[in-house]
DNA sequence: TCCCACTCGGAATGCGCTTTCCTGCACGGT
DNA sequence: ACCGTGCAGGAAAGCGCATTCCGAGTGGGA
């Protein structure tokens, strides 16, 4: 059984096209109420499903909304993707996935894959690997910026796009001054190289706070950015413990909760108790984290809202004019047992 | 800037339109060397970007896969749609994302949206709660097939389309023998007045197995199939176990692991000890478990694996022809720490 | 030399829908 | 009675592309 189209329901109603169109698809302009009704009992009769395609070519409007994260079975971007993908329903918008594994080819081939389908707006989620990976990443967006399309950037912005930006040196100084304020001076950072602009500002803002409160920091070297970066650092943070043998146990902050929580797998092999031996604090507060053991302490951001903002960034007529929005979000501290005192 | 079309290509490269179609396009007939040179370096030259709407309409195809999943930030559908994502990639697709909360009422509105989006196939993970949304969702499924589309099922069959089939039954009963190889005796089921055939299949092979292999279980109530179920059954575990002290401690199974994982945090909170006053297992092996204390011992079922396969059998030109294809996938029966005897 | 079989490029049609423009009509005011 | 208003419905022109059909040109065989 082939689709109906439109006129077969119009004929079957015998209306025009025009008629049968403005019925069906909340046009401005309603026709008499006898006919609306012919229409739409035609339409049921023979099963009509209105072709998203055909409208979108007509409207040049698709009522898609790309998105591209790192890795949806992160927690941290699924959780942002369940957002997004509620608020697009609301918005009465259809979300285009695309999971691109860090891989920044993939990443602007999804970018590219998106403008082909005319997405109204693509959303970007998690922040490049190096400055020419922006560049280019920046490069494809613009493009497609100039087509008419429109981008939103979760993170740290990139091209001339709008941005939801997560409090990343706030949280971290109020990380540092709560763990201050909890009796903590002695700190470290698992940080490493890494260009990431997310890190860096979160890693920044934490050492200078705790300067800033009369605590002293230092470095833990870590080379990849992941749980396993962070199960990798867990051999230098036991020197680190055993160096503090008998005096406060140090206190570690991760710049995000998965490389804590592959730093506390590693330490629990190596015997290190934490919060024993050594403290742990994470960022993001990941659903992940609820059942972890132990409890991590870290600065909450609203993975889900944003997601949510970075939709209404996207569908908003306002931004349309040009000017892009940045919409800060708002965070919360959270001590819990890992980094408690024993 | 308007965006370039096709037409602007062909004038600007001096050819027709169905010329730079063919250059541009995977066409089967391709024109001479130097026409298709003109038209590369005219496409080049005019930033064009095929659009996929307008190819939709003329080829009648999408390239578009719907996927729907009960929930995006849950890390067992995150997981299948990270290889269902891959996978569409690797065939050529985009995949739709629709997050639906379980609600089968947003369940058979995805549906809708993707049929009217004209998706090449729609995807649908996860099962019903009730004989009622089954239906309702295979008559969605099934008008949609009737007009041309595919569906494939990851989990429970519903409606005519192919089935991507977790080993249910098969896992639980060798997770079962596997206990009883280990020296357990007394089970009991996280169980309840589901009408969800997974969990039913899991359970009833579970105790079935047990029987069978001289063991006794019985049954723990729970009301609400997920995480929190598993926590509110935390309580009647601990009596369970209070009512074994002494002897050998009862092993529950959890027939999902974030049931599992909530039972565990409930007994955690009230002093029952895992393993050692209760052993607990769980089904499915999700990611999370990774760096889950206790290590939850688990069957695990290729998640990822799973969402390519559903994305072949959507692909997969063979089926196209009226047979849908039925893949059932292989698991694996891991006993770590959480049924270890003490 | 003539004809046939092929190849190659282009014109034109159609995919399903929106939207502008136009026509016909009823109504109210003068 | 006449004309201007306003509105309802329909005809038709696209939206951007794939693809079928056609005509023209090319080469080879007889």
């Amino acid at each position: 059984m082939p689709r109906a189209r439109l006129q077969d329901v119009a004929d079957r109603a015998g209306v025009s096209l025009a008629t049968a169109s403005r019925v069906l698809n909340g046009s401005s302009r309603q026709p008499g109420p006898a006919l609306v009704e012919r229409v739409r009992s035609a339409a049921a009769d023979l099963g009509y499903v209105v072709n998203a395609q055909a409208q979108a070519l007509a409207r040049s409007r698709t009522g898609l909304l790309g998105l591209v994260v790192h890795d949806i079975s992160d927690p941290y971007f699924s959780s942002i993707a369940a957002g997004a993908q509620a608020a697009a329903i609301e918005h009465g918008r259809l979300v285009l996935l695309a999971s691109t594994g860090r891989d920044p080819v993939a990443e602007r081939k999804a970018v590219a894959a998106f403008a082909a389908h005319r997405v109204d707006a693509v959303i970007v989620a998690g922040t490049r690997w190096t400055p020419e990976d922006d560049e280019a990443l920046a490069a494809a967006l613009d493009e497609y910026a100039a087509a008419g399309g429109r981008s939103v950037i979760v993170g740290q912005p990139v091209g001339g796009g709008s941005v939801v930006r997560p409090p990343n040196a706030e949280g971290a100084r109020a990380l540092a001054e709560a763990l201050l304020a909890a009796g903590q001076r002695r700190f470290a950072v698992l940080s490493g190289p890494s260009r990431v602009a997310t890190w860096r500002e979160r890693a920044d803002a934490f050492a200078r706070a705790v300067r800033a409160g009369g605590g002293e920091v230092s470095t833990v070297r870590i080379d990849e950015f992941s749980r396993d970066g962070g199960y990798a650092a867990g051999d230098d943070v036991a020197g680190l413990a055993r160096g503090a043998a008998g005096g406060e146990p140090p206190c570690v902050f991760a710049v995000a909760d998965v490389m804590a929580i592959g730093l506390i797998a590693r330490l629990r092999e190596l015997g290190v108790a934490v919060p024993g031996d050594v403290c742990v604090a994470g960022f993001d507060d990941i659903p992940t984290l609820r059942d972890h053991v132990p409890a991590l302490s870290t600065v909450r951001i609203p993975l889900e809202e944003m997601g949510r903002l970075a939709v209404a960034a996207a569908v908003d007529d306002q931004g349309a004019a040009g000017v892009p929005a940045a919409v800060d979000v708002g965070f919360d501290v959270v001590l819990r047992t890992s980094t408690a005192s024993v």
